[in-house]
DNA sequence: AGATAAGCGAGACGGTACGTCCCGTCTTCTG
DNA sequence: CAGAAGACGGGACGTACCGTCTCGCTTATCT
C-alpha cells in the first residue's frame, strides 16, 4: 500500500514505538523530517504541485535527496504530509446550539485557510490528486474525513434539535455547502468572500431548515428576525 | 497575452482569413493540427496533465515537436484546445418550462461527460489550472462561461415564471448546484451518480423554489407529495 | 557490439557518409564532439579514469550530459576516443637501416608520450580496461595494433638484412621490449628514463641480434667497444 | 601516511601486544576482519576495482560499513590487504643451480596466479593504483619488493656461477622478463601461456647468458642444439 | 519558371530534474 | 568500547523531457 500515513510509523522516535523494541540502526532525524516538511510547505506557497521539485525541497531543507525518498515514496505523499502537518489542529466545529452558526463558522475558517498562503497547498493536493490516486485518497482520509466526522456530529445535533430533517443525507448536504466553496476556489470564476459563504449557508440551510430564520452574516439585506418557528422545508425533506 | 484562443488565428486555413491575402509560404497542415489535438485527447485519457508530455503527443501524432510548439505556446494551451475541440457542441440547456427539469437534465449531461473518458480532460484542465493561470482562465472562458450564459437564461425564465425568487444570485445558485458535482468529481469521496444529481437538485431547488414540488428522480426515499403550500424559502430569498 | 569505433559512424558529417543519403534530423555538432573529447583529455590529465565523471566532462565542455551519452555508450568508449584522437599520428617507426636504431627511436618517442601529460590517459585506459573489456579491446585495436603493424615491418626489414633471425616470434620480441616499459610505467617501481630504454634495447636486441654492436645511448658504463663479431644470439634464435 | 600496513597494528589481538597492557574496550573482532578480507577477494573476482564498493563488501561480509572504515582508510588499502593475505606464502624461488630453471619456474608459478581467480585481484590492484598512489605503492612494497629480493639472490647466485655477467642491472633484467608477462596480462592482446613464459626466458636469458643452452620448454620449434660456444652477450653486459 | 518563404518530420542541442547508488560519517542499541 | 544497523548530507549516475535549433524536403505565393 501507499505511504499515506505519516512516515513516523516506519521508524519511530524513541518511545513512540508502542509495545515493540527500537528498530536497529540510526534513528531518523526528526530535525530533517521537519525541515523537509517546512520547505515543502514554503515552496508550495510559491509554486504549484507540478512545479515543486524534490530537488528544490531537499536543497531548501539542507538535506540529501535520498533522505526525502527514504521517507516519502513520491512527491504526492510528501505534499500530503506537509499539508496535513500544517493543518492538523484547525477547522474544528463549535457547538453553539445552532447548525447554521456552527456550519457557517467552520466554513469561514476553512475559507480563511484557502485564502491564506496555505490555500496553495490545498489546490496543489487536489491538482496532484487528479493524476495520483494515492494523493487524493490521502487528502480524503487525512483531511476531509476527520472534518466530515465532526460535521456529522454537528448536523446530527441539529437533527436532534429539530433544525434539520432526520432523513437528510449528510454527505449530500456537506457536498452542496462545501462544493460551492471548492468550485469557486479551484475555478476562480468569482471572488471567494465571507459574504459568499454566508449566502451559501443561507440558500442551502434556510432551504433545508424547518424555519429559514438565519440571515447571512454581514449582508446588508434586511434580515427579518431569527424567529424559531417559521421557515418550512420542501416536502421531500420534511 | 496568453494563447488561449485556437491557434487558427496565426495563420488561417484558406478562406478563413477575413479580408487579407494568403500569407506566403507553406500553409499549416490542418491534418497535423487535428492529429495533435486527437493525440492530446487520447493521451489525456490515459494519464493526467502533469504526466502528459509534448514529446509523447508529437510522437503519437507522428509530428515534429516543433510543429506543436509552432501553434501552441505550452501544454496548457494545447490541452485547452484539445478539450474545447472535443466538447464544443454539447451540454446545452433545454426549455421544458420547468427550471428543475432544465437544470437537472443539463447536470445529468454534464455528469455523463465527467464520467466518460473525456472527464479525464476536465480534471486535467482543472488540475493544470491550479498552477497555470492561463489554463484555468481558458477553462472559464471557453467552457464555463458559455454554459453559464445559457444557464442564466434558463434561470431567468424560471424567475419570470415565478419558480425562482427574483433577487436570487444566479452564480451562487449555480455554484451550489455544480460545486457539489465538481467536488465529488475531483475529490472522489463518493459515487457520482444520477441519483446524486437528482438529490442535489431536490435539496437546492426545492429549498430555493417557492413550492418544492419536484421529487428527486429514481430515489427510493418516500417523497411524500409535492404539496404546494409548504417549502418556503428563507426570508432573504423570498 | 560495443561502440569502440569513433562515434563518427553513427551519424556522419555531410559528405562523410560514403554512398547513402544524409540521416534525417539535425546533424551532430562536430563542435560539441570535439569539445567533449578535448575536455575528456584535459580532465584525464588531472585525475584518473575512476575519478573522471561524465558530469564533469559535460560541464567542462559546456555541453549537456545527454550529448555525451548520445555518442558514447560509456566512459570507457569516450576515454578511448579521447586517447585515440589525441595520439593519432604519432609514434611512427623510422627506417634507418638498423633495427636497433629504429626500435629505440620509437621506444623513446613512446616514452616521451608516457611521461607527458598524455601518459595519464594511457594509464587511465589500461586501468579502466581491467574492468571494461571493451575498453582494453579498443586500446588494442586502435592504439596497439597499428603500432605493431608498423613494428612488424621494421623487424622484418631487420630479418631481411640479417640483423634478426628469421624464425623470431615478433610479438614475443615486442612484448619483451615494450613490456619492460609498460611495467615500469604502471608499477612505478623505478625511474622511466631514456637510459632505461637504451638498456632494454641493448639487453634484448644485442642478445637477439647476430652481432650485438649497438651500445646503449648515453650510459656511463664502459661499453667496451661495439665489436661486430661477438654478441651472438642463443642457438634457438639463430 | 597512508594505511598500507595491515590494520592489525592499530589494535592488536590479545598477546600480540608486545610489552604493553591490553587496550581498554572490546577487542577487535578477528572474525570480522577475516570476513571482510574474504568478501573483498571474492567480490574482486567478480568485478574490477572500480566496481567494488565498500557497501557491497560490508553487506557480503555481514558487517557494518563503519567496521570496514575503522580498520582500512579506503578501498585501496582494503584491496591490498585482501590481495596480500591471499598470496602471502607463494611464489618463492627455488635453487636448482640454474638461473634459467629458477627463473622460469617462478615465472610459471606467477603465471598460474595471474590466470587463477586471484589474477583479478592483481589487475584490480594495478588498475586502482593508476589513480591511487598509495595503492600501487603498497603493491610494490608488499608484493613486488619481497619477490624481487628473492629474485636478486637467485640472479646473484647465477652471477657467482658465471651464468650471468656481473655487471648486469638486475632490475632491468627482471623488468624485461616480467614486463612481458604483465603486458600480456594487462593488455590481453595474446594468450598468456607457459610456452610464452618459456620463450621469454629463452630469448632473454639465452641472450643474456654466456652460452644460451637452455631451450624453451615444450616448444615445437627445432632448437638446433644448445651449442656452448656461441650465444654471447653484447659487449656491454659481458 | 524561378525565387522566396514558411511549414513539415526528424532529431540533436544545452539544460533541469528524476529516482538510485554509493560515498564516508554519524548515531543509535547490543554484546 | 567494538560491533551491526542503517540514516545522514552529498555527488554522480544514466534517463526523460523541456523548449530551441538545424537539417533536407515540401508546398505554397510572388515575381
Amino acid at each position: 500500500m501507499r505511504q499515506t500515513q505519516s512516515s513516523v510509523q516506519k521508524q519511530s522516535q524513541p518511545g513512540n514505538n508502542a509495545g515493540g523494541k527500537r528498530l536497529p540502526g540510526r534513528p531518523r532525524s526528526e530535525q530533517a523530517r521537519q525541515a523537509i516538511l517546512r520547505s515543502t510547505s514554503r515552496l508550495l506557497q510559491r509554486t504549484g504541485f507540478a512545479e515543486l521539485s524534490i530537488e528544490a525541497v531537499a536543497a531548501h531543507a539542507g538535506v540529501g535527496k535520498a533522505t526525502v525518498y527514504r521517507w516519502w515514496p513520491d512527491k504526492g505523499a510528501l505534499v500530503v504530509d506537509a499539508f496535513a502537518s500544517s493543518a492538523e489542529d484547525e477547522l474544528h466545529f463549535a457547538d453553539s446550539g445552532s447548525v447554521y452558526k456552527d456550519m457557517s463558522l467552520q466554513m469561514n475558517q476553512f475559507l480563511a485557510v484557502l485564502r491564506s498562503r496555505r490555500g496553495r497547498i490545498v489546490s496543489a493536493v487536489i491538482a496532484g490528486g487528479q493524476s495520483d490516486p494515492g494523493l487524493i485518497q490521502a487528502f480524503r482520509e487525512r483531511f476531509l474525513r476527520p472534518r466530515r466526522q465532526e460535521a456529522y456530529q454537528t448536523l446530527r445535533r441539529g437533527m436532534e434539535r429539530g433544525e434539520l430533517p432526520r432523513n437528510l443525507d449528510l454527505d449530500l448536504l456537506l457536498d452542496v455547502l462545501y462544493g460551492a466553496i471548492y468550485m469557486r476556489f479551484l475555478i476562480r470564476h468569482a471572488q471567494l468572500t465571507e459574504d459568499y459563504v454566508a449566502e451559501i449557508c443561507h440558500l442551502v440551510l434556510n432551504g433545508a431548515t424547518k424555519n429559514g430564520s438565519h440571515p447571512p452574516r454581514s449582508t446588508k439585506r434586511t434580515v427579518g428576525g431569527g424567529n424559531g418557528r417559521n421557515g418550512k422545508l420542501g416536502a421531500a425533506l420534511t
